[in-house]
DNA sequence: TATGAATGAGGTTTCATTCAT
DNA sequence: TATGAATGAAACCTCATTCAT
């Protein structure tokens, strides 16, 4: 029996690991340097095949940046969200939980740099904005929003500006991300980086705390915001 | 005596608007597109002169980025910081009033650009980073830091991580300004975009009532880290 | 197996022969126009290729030039000047023979534009003298040098300033050379480009005479000279 | 009376002087660095003048050349030939006076460099050429060969062919000045440029006493030559 | 399937020339 | 007369993409 080429093991092997390996390369580059500054043929390169391979699999650079976004968007982001969706207990554990073991793996993965890619190259191609609220904005702000609405509904969050809340839980966890990739891989060094995990739960700490229902803790800003 | 053109009033007025004219419509090419997407000659006519005048001016379009940066950097962000340090008050109050006066205007200015600028070009152009850190980032958080040290020592605040509580506070202003100018500029209509101070003022609220100091609230959080 | 390209030996055989037309066709255009006025573009299509191509072979249009100079110096002009330094016989003879036999094939060939390209370009880019100088000038002159002296130490030609003989003797060959590639090229019909290598004859044999061992011919500039 | 410009003395002094030191600035920079690598900029500067006033002299760079070339040929290098053409004496001894007298002046002038601006340009500007021949090459020729012919006729010289000596004799003079302008400007050390005054007389002695009237000195190359 | 030589559109930059003052 | 800001054609060089092998 002849060697057809889907028979022969390495062959295949090499065959269908090579969008990954393509997709890892591509989105490392297109963190670091940007789309437009990256060569195609330094992803081929990275991914170890020669330039005219990488065109085997991607029909364009640009084809390749959207492949780049939606399959970590899908793999690696939008993945693992619902999973911890059902878990019960009191609602301000649950939040800090949740947000540092999700954040926590993203910030340690390369997914992280997806972040960084969006907003460095969503004005060029507007198609991206849309997969990516759609798959990643919405789902993971609504996420947070259902939960912070059932604390709310228990009485273990004081009654707040929902999406205001929930911008303010979030921001700071894709602005880590994004900072690692940006000024953090610069030298620049900030303790940020030194210790991504604490610095998220010294930020959950804090804003859950804003977030607590208490008994009318006529706090200074509050009283002084009632005055304006 | 020859006609110097230092004499005559129109030529000289036109060379003297022209840095900044280009400076302008650099910034808003290069937020838009990027700097590498950015063609010179774009930069050029939308300063309404030709290519070459550009290359009067800017030795290069590298040249002219670094330029871009430091003239919103110096002239935009880092200006008028200082103004407000001294203004006295119930120092969560001064924290709310300085943060959204400030961000408020950057937010509308063209300058806030430069925050996405600097996160997308900072890693092909490193010296970037040291100028911004040095310039921005360390005087910005240094304000905030010492506003909440303030805060603590007159027992307004409780005894926080004051790192993590700087950039809770900041982030999302920070995060706020590049949205507009990335997936706020898409038409993915959020209501981000449409009530930026409302955002800003909501955040301020929660943030700065997690940072209140009270009388030991023992809330869910709190409890559930002291046993971890 | 894939398909190397090192396996094709059509390919290969054109990659092989790209530098040598390349620098072929360089050289004439050079020669032809100087080097800042010719086109990079135009030396790629001369060779049969398009501008891109050239860059795959030469970094720049400089070390097209380099290349260029020191391919023809080293592969045309350097060579075979050894070749003919054992030959033996009355030495008045063997300067005859060969210079007119090296010259004259220098003449003929292609490789005889360099002498214009180096003086032409030499100035704007100085390490080509060096490399010039140590590999054509200082060789041949001392292999003439050397001939000369044996002559003078034979007693067949008298003691003259052996500087001054070398560069009688080959000054005008290079210049026939550079003529051919300027004044001779512009229709100027100069019978020097009508019979180059009775040039050459005629040139040696008078200087040989004037260089010949005579007893005191007392001539009229001789005389002259010591009255003077 | 106002001071029309004309009646401004210095005015007028100026104006009438800016042409001759914009060609003596051209020619130095087109000798130096090449037409075409020459900015007319770079000339303007040099000559103390602006960009612009350049072009109230000449209409183009183009003819800025052609004006080089026909000044420096006519007022330096026709000029004077025609004065020693009619002293009389033994014609060797006129022959080396006159070539050393004009030669070494004009070694010393910046208008050697036209010989070398001429090589390096007339393959791009031919009517350069026919201009050059008609006035500096052909006059030249012309009056050395009457002279050669001159000694001929008296008995001076032998019958030899009066091109081919012509070349001989004139040659390595051309060549010395381009040498000047060349390699000689290159920091390559040769001793033709330390003493070419002294080159100058050797080679002449050489090629003078190699015209000589004698009577058959039947040498060892006019025998050889004789056998061929 | 994999390669990399080849292409040429397109980008950055230069500079001869013009012209308002 | 003199200036130098402005222009835009044209040069150098890059790189996404193709295709013969």
């Amino acid at each position: 029996m002849p060697l057809s080429p889907d028979n022969c093991p390495f062959r295949r092997r090499r065959k269908e690991a090579r969008p990954a390996e393509l997709l890892d390369a591509a989105l490392a580059l297109f963190v670091e340097k940007g789309f437009a500054a990256t060569r195609s043929e330094e992803v081929a390169r990275a991914a170890g095949v020669s330039k005219g391979t990488l065109y085997l699999y991607f029909p364009s650079k640009e084809e390749l940046l959207k492949a780049v976004i939606q399959h970590y968007v899908a793999n690696e982001i939008a993945a693992g969200a619902e999973e911890i969706a059902a878990l019960d207990g009191p609602t301000p554990q649950v939040m800090e939980e949740l947000l540092v073991s999700w954040w926590g793996r993203m910030y340690d993965s390369p997914a992280s740099g997806v972040f960084k890619l969006v907003l460095t190259e969503v004005r060029n191609f507007p198609e991206i904005a849309q997969f990516y609220v759609e798959r990643v904005v919405e789902p993971g702000e609504a996420l947070v929003a259902d939960l912070l609405r059932r604390g709310i509904e228990r009485g273990e969050f004081a009654p707040v500006d929902i999406d205001a809340a929930v911008h303010t839980l979030l921001m700071p966890l894709v602005l880590l991300c994004i900072h690692k990739h940006t000024l953090g891989a610069c030298g620049s060094a900030k303790n940020l980086d030194a210790d991504p995990i604490g610095f998220m739960r010294a930020h959950l700490q804090i804003v859950l705390k804003g977030l607590e229902a208490r008994p009318a803790a006529a706090g200074a800003v509050s009283a002084a915001r009632r005055a304006a």
